[in-house]
DNA sequence: TTGATAAATGAACAATGTTCATTTATTTTG
DNA sequence: CAAAATAAATGAACATTGTTCATTTATCAA
């Protein structure tokens, strides 16, 4: 049926309008401040469209969510590149580390939200893919280095979650301006320099 | 005169029951679920009442978020009888993870929500004596490490970044759940197990 | 007792998320 | 092609929020 499809088609075409118009918003005004109102209105749409494409707004904040770790996954694709899986350790933070620091609104939705994680709740049963994804990425990577002889004595998943608290802790405290607030000399630079201890330290091991 | 003292201390005490009562509800529902009436009513006054004693409702989140911030300075005092300066960093990240664990709603409060912050910014030049005092602790700990010959090599200050980051990024992920999404197998103990990753780590150094 | 000051009230407002009866557009049917 | 049926879109209406402020009530000083 060509006529479905088409149909099909405009609605995924708006579905995704909403979502871009959201973003937009989202990263413009902050989450709080965007209101169904503004985003139907800036599409030119009236408000109950916006909800025949959502069953509310944390629907849509999932949906930006599971973007969100799409674009994050598409960016660990460089790792591929890198054989030696302790440069690939250090490059995979980088990476999650650029990524936070490009898009900051982004990275808060993904993972200071709580909004998103409620709406996850609500539908299925906690399953949450593209998280687990991504740290199986960091996961296998930590394994590989162990039986390279990398990290003597230490077990994969604890150290792989404890890099990923390192980076998320990092990012999360430049985001929330909260090394700003403490009084940190080049708050700019913090969070590359924070990371240069880290790399060094492992290096050694 | 007995009479103002005595006013005071009446304007002193509602004010406390206020933010007491606040509290309760911000734990028991979130803080979002808590609205400026519930809080009048259940202390018995009215709504115009709460705004006599507070500007809005971000004055009382950052009212909060100040007694969190003197509890967990309180919680760093038993850091004084180790001597050690690596042991006294061990203990201190402890000690926070114990108080991250102890009061989730109080930290997420504390180090995740963006509106107490923003009060800071309206009020004064962005000035955070509470958090830099924390942070201070840290830092000078790590210092005294690095003087008694540990870390060779390292910068005090991105180092006590780093340390920070890896215990806020793991109170951070605990709390807002995103372990169990990601498929951690012991969630409960990840914290624990990681740190201890992390402790075994810089034993060595 | 009375007037002034301070404290407390709660109705009213604007903004928000959400719903749903109604209207409009589109497709299918006779 | 007209009419019925289906789908899509609308926006007025509702409940709930943070917030304000004219009014009332309580307290104190003269």
């Amino acid at each position: 049926m060509g006529i479905a499809d088409r149909k099909a088609r405009e609605k995924e075409d708006l579905r995704n309008l909403i979502l871009k118009s959201a973003k937009k918003l989202f990263v413009e005004k902050g989450v709080e401040q965007t209101t169904i109102r503004s985003i139907a209105e800036s599409i030119d749409y009236s408000v109950g469209t916006v909800y025949l494409y959502f069953k509310d707004k944390n629907a849509i904040l999932y949906a930006l969510h599971s973007q969100g770790f799409s674009q994050l996954s598409g960016d660990f694709k460089v790792l591929y590149n890198v054989s030696d899986p302790l440069e690939r350790l250090k490059a995979l933070c980088k990476v999650y580390i650029q990524f936070a620091g490009d898009n900051p609104d982004m990275y808060d939705l993904m993972f200071n939200l709580k909004a998103p994680m409620e709406f996850l709740d609500a539908i299925n049963e906690g399953e949450w893919n593209e998280g687990k994804g991504a740290f199986d990425v960091l996961h296998t990577t930590v394994k590989q280095c162990i039986s390279e002889g990398h990290f003597t004595g230490h077990k994969s998943e604890p150290l792989a979650f404890m890099v990923w608290s390192l980076v998320h802790g990092m990012c999360s405290l430049e985001i929330s301006k909260r090394c700003i607030g403490v009084n940190i000399k080049n708050p700019e630079t913090i969070v590359s320099e924070g990371f240069a201890e880290f790399a060094k330290l492992i290096t050694r091991l």
